[in-house]
DNA sequence: TATTGTTATACTCTATAACTATA
DNA sequence: TATAGTTATAGAGTATAACAATA
């Protein structure tokens, strides 16, 4: 996985004939989510860990107390990466290893009040980085624009799927639709 | 710059208060652009540095010779990695070192034929993955999106630049408009 | 014997610093 | 003295493999 793969908007221009408008997706896409990375990083640079660590205290946090090899798997990210990511936010004090009194073998990994509070807080301030993005349209095409979005990435993600226990649990979450 | 900041949908419905669309930008982004470039990474897999490499290619071809460290300014590459890239493009015979005759310094990055006629089926390859990952829109909804990701995009650029010679360049090459 | 989690080690990618040849 | 490019080296991040405890 590598960054843009498109050159910049005058690169395409000349080499594949489109119009502006279809020459870029790649170059498009590239800059927006560097754009929104790397504000959600600067929203989360506070937390062990940056976004990986976010996402472990927001999994354990919405879905309750999680084995370590469990939330490796739903997040996508090695079990020796998980161990040293759990050490830190364990050592500011967000999150706690118990173990599991079904398996001695397990820990199950618990958000502490204070994770709970820091993520309050976190989820906020992402909301302002994505509203920040989507600076340049109005409400309109705002809501239009993630609606799009929305349907690109949920067929992307099916077709593609990054980790089953996620669309396991999309299923689960979502009878209805 | 890491990789998705946000956890997947279900889990930022229970955080976040907000409706399924509004929920979950960074997690479509992240998603849809993983997915693209996973695909174009695949389309680019036989070239010298992969996405990279192709970058370097398609600029030195669209605008013409090139100093290595001007290119490795405009691709937003540290100078040495570009000494590495070069080094792989030119074994593969995709591009070429040729003297500067205005400073014997410096080397101009001239793509060979054999270079150039590989971005052309390179560049057909990635219109390929572009089509395929907007798949799950009609053509009227694909062009909506490709417009206001666009708008966003260059918002986006504008406000935090990847790198300064390129928007120098967008405004040269595009006088009218 | 297989699995959870940890530790130690190796690998990849990128950046830093030192070097050459020119200017 | 400063710059273009190269090379060697060190650093972050990640993955592999060996290990301890438990099933």
């Amino acid at each position: 996985m590598d960054s843009v793969t498109s050159p910049s908007p005058e690169v395409r221009a000349r080499g594949a004939a489109g119009t502006s408008v279809e020459a870029d997706l790649g170059w498009a896409l590239g800059v927006v989510f560097r754009r929104y990375a790397k504000r959600a990083a600067a929203a989360l640079e506070d937390v062990p860990g940056g976004p990986r660590g976010y996402q472990v205290l927001a999994t354990a946090n919405a879905e309750g107390p999680r084995r370590q090899l469990e939330l490796a798997g739903h997040l996508d990210v090695d079990r020796t990466v998980m161990t040293y990511l759990l050490d830190d936010l364990e050592k500011a004090g967000l999150v706690q290893r118990q173990p599991d009194p079904a398996d001695r073998r397990a820990r199950l990994i618990v958000p502490t009040e204070q994770g709970r509070e820091t993520l309050c807080d976190l989820e906020r301030r992402l909301r302002e980085a994505e509203d920040e993005v989507l600076g340049g349209l109005d409400d309109g095409d705002r809501l239009v624009f993630r609606m799009l979005l929305q349907r690109v990435a949920i067929r992307a993600n099916s077709q593609d799927p990054v980790h089953n226990a996620c669309n396991v649990a999309d299923e689960t979450l979502l009878p209805g639709d």
